[in-house]
DNA sequence: CGCATCTCAGCGGGACTGACATAT
DNA sequence: CATATGTCAGTCTCGCTGAGATGC
């Protein structure tokens, strides 16, 4: 009945083939910027929800607080994001992005949206609706 | 144009997110047998090919050679898979699959089903056919 | 000789756990 | 007091690199 299963090889199970095309092409592309996932899923928070604390980037994020500490080294060092203590409450950190990490941002959603357009070239524009309805519903 | 782009937080890229959750889904059932996707995926391709060197494996797997000499440790360990030397060519260990092995894959593709299922429930019949065809054109 | 095979050690991203000190 | 926060150390899967020993 399902035509999924597993094929020959490779990581076979549903979406992970088409999956893992994607990404590794986000993957070098981001590696292209100096930046990781973690660094984008963090840097897309603080551009929607504005500065928050390390804990609160986590449950934004779905990142674990523990790499979130990481992360934040990371971006930190690369200037893209800063770290103050939080005068009200003094366990938190405020972390807020910087406009370099903004700039970047701009970039990785250039590299996000070209990686996404080559992934769906090989459907039509109709196919391609159609495609991300379906996807949505899944999620 | 693309309704894809980022959303908020999580690993939302394309397929990435829909992909975890099958992903999640399946490591733990397997977990359940006491396997990993690497045993998993050598186990299927010595079922679907039969004996076969290392190097042959990792071919037909995508598995790093590296990589399938501590996954046959692993199945040679639970008794799903035998190392033998090749007679032919020294060089080269003859895996073979055992009883015990090709049993536990018949349960895994059993789960596999039920992960493929579950994720794709949210879907109608029509639905599924769609998505699985646009699947195939991706990959 | 060049090449293939197996093995081992190590790295890296992503996800997670347990523990701890500090502050609320 | 219990709870929340930031930090650190460590584990696990998956994917990869580099180097070595052996056999073709």
């Amino acid at each position: 009945m399902s035509p999924l299963r597993r094929v020959a090889g490779q990581p076979t199970w549903l979406l992970s083939r088409a999956n893992a095309r994607s990404q590794d092409l986000l993957r070098e592309a981001f590696a292209g910027e100096g930046v990781r996932g973690y660094d984008f899923r963090v840097l897309a928070a603080l551009d929607q929800y504005g500065p928050a604390s390390q804990a609160d980037l986590g449950r934004r994020t779905g990142i674990d607080r523990s790499d979130i500490v990481a992360t934040l080294n990371d971006l930190a060092a690369h200037g893209f994001a800063q770290r103050k203590p939080d005068t009200a409450d003094r366990r938190r950190n405020l972390i807020t992005i910087t406009k370099r990490g903004a700039a970047t941002l701009e970039r990785l959603d250039d590299v996000l949206q070209e990686v996404q357009n080559a992934v769906l070239a090989p459907l039509t524009p109709n196919e391609q609706k159609t495609f991300v309805r379906l996807l949505g519903k899944l999620t």
